[in-house]
DNA sequence: ATAGTTATTTTTATCTTGCAAATAAGATAG
DNA sequence: CTATCTTATTTGCAAGATAAAAATAACTAT
């Protein structure tokens, strides 16, 4: 494992780049602030990030008070590119993010996306097209990132657990991308996972610490962001909220793990269209819908108070009537001390908070390994020990 | 703020104190590659906590294979000493902990906590009558922690919600605690995180990234700990499982909090008590609370997938025959898919868990004191910069 | 022009930690 | 009983990050 001198360093050059991102033109005493730094050192970092081309000084910045005017700087948009694609069951979306954070290119494309074969094949056709439509310089494509409506495990590299889409499950993806799209750097995310990172850096968390983004659609899963930092659990299985108990008296249906009374049994936009095709009018659904969701939500306010909640997926997309009927439902479960420490919000990237985050992933790795001056290091002998190796204690 | 120079050597001499603590004998050698740090920062880290007296060289281990002998270390017991207290709403326990985590000392004294005067009066008492029957320096004393059943905010420095003791609430504890035992450091916690620590540093959690601590009593409440850290989120209020819906049906009982169906109106030891006041026989009662409690737990193991989950509290302490209940009725609402990933514990620290969390905390705060050779550095004035000084982003 | 103000850079020093080489302290073979 | 092998620890040296202070740059106001 190659272990890097300066960890500090490059979560420092991380952050600038996230924050010239939302806010351009910073200064470097502006930054220095911000990141509680030393101006000399924001100085060297800027330095850094100038000499490789990720930023560029733009505008002074005079200051009414007199003194030498701040020298704003910003992202080059046009220092790299990523594609992102966002998986649904029926529907992919396909798009270009530049470096900047925006979409210059996107196609939404109608195509079941069951058949992992077929549906593999469309995308890349989508990738393609897109690409090619760009003329953009050949290497600077930064890689590829895909969000997925399933448990991805990073170790194993597949597909753990896809209820869904049952033939992706088990499928080293990654892999499968890279063959079939020609592009080096992929990385695969939770679709709720990678919402919940777009809108904390592009979106609803960019000045919160904690926070939680729950996607509601066919599935019912969260991204949980503590301390601005995903939460990956093992094999990153956190946010499952598919699966909290909301109705355990009537065993009317049984959920798809085999339990009853689970909130994506009785709250999802399945649940809802099952309401209404048996003849329920929308109201009274999207009540009962409201009702449900907002217990859980309630449960999960009351035990993780989150600074912000932001809800996103097809269900609110579809019925936008749901939201004030949601917003109700889950103001009456909030514990009284917490009520005004937590905001419930309506994603405003919508379909766009997958792909942003998944940009930012890209962007990331690419800026690490282009500060990786050393090669692949390998630790010298001495730090194997066999006795110790088996322990693993952290 | 004092900026520190170094975080990572501090977080360093930090990691080595908890693994020696849990791990005697453990030599340089090893503590490198369970800390994926070189031997030679090893040398540098271990020599700084022998020259400062926190650490010793104890016994030569001679491993079959011929070479060196790795030289063993081992905290200094001796070194210093904590105050800890554990307040309940009818029991205070108070115990002298000494720096390698063994409880030299220890009263549990039956006082209703109800009338905060008192209760303080009760408390200082027994911290007095400790300290003088231990015969230990007056400045190895390194501070005293106090664990609360309720929430405590650490910016506003008061207790922000305290449902179970209700006169504490809005209390300027450390403060009061400060004045009347007349210990410079104060540290207060909420029960729940304290226990939480204590299993993570010396208990069930030793081994393990991320786990939850339950507490089953009166009040239900939680700890969790992401990444070997715990999570506090916004004033400290993170982990109030006792409010999560578990039966939003039978409309019985009210819950404190206003609301009907929470976990702590329907499973905690108050509830059980009143089951059985009601008639119920103790195996329905029981199994009544086993059935809400692995709702809940089934829900919360499902969106957190935490590697552990221990439980402690008078309930289980109480009704023993609970623990399987519980287990059969955690284990089948839990996914498929986590249900070998996930494990269920009896608290082995029991009433200890607390008090050794909190011990720890003190510890680290007198190491940290001790390596900040700067006392007080205040920032140049360069930094301050009125515009953006309102933004706080991060 | 001169003083005052704010932003940025340079200089210097310190701290942490990595790598490589040296040294310490044994085991084992002959 | 010595020479060699092995493993643990220390030392010397270098690199990188960043703090503090001083210097410089680029303005405004007078």
């Amino acid at each position: 494992m190659t272990m890097s001198h300066n960890v500090s360093g490059r979560a420092g050059t991380t952050q600038i780049v996230h924050l010239l991102r939302n806010y351009p033109h910073l200064s470097r005493s502006e930054l220095a602030t911000l990141l509680r730094a030393t101006p000399a050192t924001l100085t060297h970092q800027v330095r850094m990030l100038l000499d490789t081309g990720w930023i560029r000084e733009t505008t002074a910045r005079r200051s009414g008070t007199g003194g030498r005017p701040r020298m704003g700087l910003s992202l080059d948009n046009d220092a790299v590119y990523a594609v992102t694609v966002s998986v649904g069951l029926t529907t992919v979306v396909v798009a270009a993010v530049d470096f900047g954070g925006h979409i210059v290119a996107l196609r939404e494309i109608p195509h079941s996306m069951s058949a992992i074969a077929q549906g593999i094949t469309v995308i890349n056709d989508a990738i393609q097209d897109l690409v090619e439509s760009l003329a953009v310089d050949r290497q600077k494509w930064a890689g590829l990132g895909v969000a997925i409506p399933g448990i991805w495990d990073p170790v194993s590299k597949t597909v753990v657990f896809s209820p869904n889409l049952p033939e992706w499950s088990g499928m080293k993806l990654g892999e499968l991308f890279r063959r079939s799209s020609g592009i080096e750097t992929v990385i695969v995310e939770n679709d709720a996972d990678a919402s919940a990172l777009g809108e904390l850096w592009f979106g609803a968390g960019r000045e919160v610490q904690d926070m939680m983004y729950v996607l509601c659609d066919v599935g019912i899963g969260a991204g949980l962001i503590v301390n601005r930092e995903l939460v990956r659990g093992q094999d990153n299985s956190v946010g499952e909220i598919g699966h909290v108990s909301v109705n355990s008296c009537t065993g009317e249906y049984r959920c798809g793990c085999g339990r009853v009374g689970c909130l994506e049994s009785v709250a999802s936009l399945t649940a809802l269209n099952r309401y209404l095709a048996e003849g329920m009018t929308t109201e009274a659904a999207l009540n009962v819908v409201a009702d449900y969701f907002g217990t859980a939500l309630g449960s999960i306010i009351n035990m993780l108070s989150p600074q912000v909640v932001v809800l996103g997926g097809a269900t609110l997309q579809t019925y936008p009537v749901l939201w004030t009927l949601l917003v109700q439902s889950t103001r009456g479960r909030i514990l009284q001390h917490l009520m005004h420490k937590t905001q419930l919000i309506l994603s405003p990237l919508g379909v766009h908070a997958p792909l942003l985050g998944l940009a930012a992933l890209v962007f990331e790795q690419r800026i690490q390994s282009d500060q990786d001056t050393h090669p692949g290091t390998v630790s010298p002998a001495q730090w194997a020990n066999p006795d110790t190796d088996s322990l693993k204690f952290y």
